[in-house]
DNA sequence: GTTCCTGCAAAATTTTTGCATCAGT
DNA sequence: ACTGATGCAAAAATTTTGCAGGAAC
């Protein structure tokens, strides 16, 4: 099977945002936008410079932060903390299904989830609150499924 | 009515954590310890290195982070993500209630709140994974009560 | 041809680490 | 006395800004 990538037609949203906003599309932007449609989870802002150089292309770390800057004003890139001081950031097509993420913090795994439960919960609590939701984001922490069958139900730290 | 801060109890359970860990207190971790327990609403590392010293006492930026990690990893402190490069920290009682933040992105306000339907349905999402849920953070985006009914129905930039 | 983009380097932030000294037990 | 804590300074790591030259429109 094809490995599960960002949705096929996020490249050319991308394009199209930002020559909308009036932008040009140099080889950074572009190298970015390629590189973030092919990813199946987030990286960070350095991992995506050094895939792009790693593939040939040079870019400066710079462009990759302005980039990620544009396309996240425009709901086009999700920036994730994970914990462990830096975020990453990933490709989302706006209005279409988001995900989030479970980190393990025993093996480091980053698990993306969508849970339609979650999402109606956090609407309903907007209402409640009389806020005016724009986004959310949601981060579990604890032992992915295999850490939490491998081990230890109650260990503590000693 | 006195403003309702850390529950009351909440100093001595750090200092009986630090001490079960067999760490000495100094003037560097009690005074941190006392401005989170006065605190409503967390507060940036550094916020808390200007408070201490603004009391008059002196600590060292790495005594306040040092004793975050510390206070930290018993569950006694919570770092939130609210974006804008870099975390902030407020004092937990470890099992007792819980809350989440919303930021919002017109006045910058931070409104803390709890909701049941919200836990429960992190809850039952655990569940639905596989993955043992040791904690989670939830951050709402958007406009505050006060921002959303001040303005703008649904205008976009430009 | 004008405007925006790009990479590089420098700056600004935030967090961590090293170290000599001081305080707690 | 011994051990760990503390403040200061230096180091890392991450993100932002300035700038001169080049590419896009």
């Amino acid at each position: 099977m094809p490995s599960r990538r960002t949705d096929e037609r996020w490249p050319e949203l991308a394009l199209d945002a930002l020559s909308r906003q009036g932008r040009k599309s140099g080889e950074g932007k572009r190298a970015v936008i390629e590189l973030l449609a092919d990813q199946q989870c987030c990286l960070s802002a350095q991992a995506i410079g050094e895939r792009i150089r790693a593939g040939g292309k040079r870019v400066g770390t710079a462009t990759v932060y302005r980039t990620l800057d544009l396309l996240s004003a425009e709901g086009l890139v999700q920036r994730v903390e994970v914990g462990g001081g830096g975020s990453r950031y990933e490709a989302v097509v706006p209005g279409g299904a988001h995900h989030h993420h479970a980190v393990c913090e025993r093996c480091g795994a980053l698990t993306p989830f969508e849970d339609a439960g979650l999402e109606q919960a956090i609407a309903r609590l907007g209402e409640r609150l009389g806020h005016r939701i724009g986004g959310h984001d949601v981060l579990l922490r604890g032992e992915c499924r295999s850490c939490a069958r491998r081990g230890s139900a109650g260990r503590r730290h000693t």
